[in-house]
DNA sequence: ATAATATTAATTGTAATACAAATAGCATGG
DNA sequence: CCATGCTATTTGTATTACAATTAATATTAT
């Protein structure tokens, strides 16, 4: 279905890739273990080792896979930031809006809102007041601010996470690695006071299930972090 | 920043593709715009010809190159299919519950909704209807049928494109891929036609510019035609 | 003279080989 | 028991050679 639209010639190294993507499914491995050596895998696929490490490194490449000597290829987990800088890369001559990503990224957040509500159990609802309480500004300096956007991410993260959703989860993480490009914006402390305090109110609601409210918050929070537009 | 994180020894195979990225961005290649020929590379690079290969691969595989013999390697535009076969497969070692594909889903269909009331133009009014028109079921014969899956997969689409947001509709059709492969879910003649209804009345909602109307819509829609529990 | 055809040359695709580099595991010695 | 060095295994890089493909050119027939 995929490959049909290339039908001519798919040639012999697109097809090793595909032999080993199909392996890496067929035999079940999961991110820590490890592949055949090289030499092995040439052997089974019927190609030159050359071939196969084309193969492994596009793969590589894309952070699917890690390999170091001796210890073997061993299929990593899910890094979105390789991929980033893959899209952020084309993003370079078709100039992706900010605003989109906002959109894309508000909509996400409002559906990880909708899972959250409901099932935050007092487990969670404590790590988020943590969160929060961490991620509080106390001065305005440099390294301070710094470290108030890490812990923004951070938060946001933790809201993901705790939806149980990974896909909403990997878009998340995927436009994360957009918005910390776009830092640099200069906060004033009372901006980064009222970011906490959103945080905090929105852990709130969700916490009193209160969905509209939470929904209500998210919007501003994130329209006034990036667009300081109030 | 990025190339922080593994300081130990970062090897020259990703100094190669550092060094591609370089190239390209630093000498303003468009899309459609031809590279050097890797022998060429080679020498500039001061690595052998099967390192400028392996680095090339990586970028091949996601389609953001394309390189034919004697026509030499050009530089793709956005290939999100490939991109999309990436990331499925990433998500399929990870073993992803329909649930959490669905919640993602409507999370991106609900945020595509509220983008598109309020910008909705006679002219895209128009073509949804029409979309609608061309998906009805007549019957319940099995080509029908198919024929009706694929016209949904387009209407919703269509809606994604219409509402003018690259990175919603990026990780709609990344989401796409899997639920083709959940098709064959049986529905009856009943089922078919009521989620056209559904659909026309979507499109009429969201031309009346009635958001709440609209998501709900969407959630009984999406819901029901991938549970069937009404 | 023009169109079809054959030749040539440039470029990518694949393979085989050799050696360097890194490292896990073992052995050896204190 | 611990540290140190040795060894074997596996990946990393380079070199070379040739096959496959096709753009560009030359040739030939009409």
């Amino acid at each position: 279905m995929t490959a049909g639209k290339k039908t001519k010639k798919n040639g012999k190294g697109w097809q090793t890739q595909q032999l080993l993507l199909e392996f890496i499914l067929e035999t079940g491995l999961r991110p820590g273990d490890r592949l055949p050596p090289e030499e092995t895998l040439a052997v089974q696929f019927g190609v030159s080792r050359v071939s196969v490490r084309e193969a492994l490194h596009g793969l590589k490449f894309l952070g699917m896979l890690t390999s170091t000597p001796r210890r073997g290829t061993i299929l990593a987990e899910i890094d979105f930031s390789r991929l980033s800088r893959y899209l952020s890369f084309q993003l370079a001559y078709s100039a992706m809006p900010v605003q989109e990503l906002l959109e894309a990224r508000l909509a996400i957040e409002l559906g990880m809102l909708e899972l959250l509500c409901g099932k935050l159990t007092d487990d969670v609802y404590q790590r988020l007041r943590e969160a929060v309480e961490n991620g509080r500004c106390v001065d305005d300096s440099p390294t301070e601010q710094e470290r108030h956007g890490q812990e923004d991410f951070a938060f946001h993260r933790l809201l993901l996470s705790s939806s149980g959703n990974v896909v909403l989860e990997a878009f998340s993480s995927l436009l994360e690695t957009f918005f910390r490009r776009l830092k640099g914006n200069p906060v004033t402390l009372d901006e980064t006071r009222r970011a906490d305090a959103e945080h905090l109110q929105l852990v709130e609601a969700i916490h009193d299930n209160n969905i509209d409210l939470a929904r209500g918050l998210m919007r501003r929070h994130l329209a006034g972090r990036y667009f300081s537009l109030g």
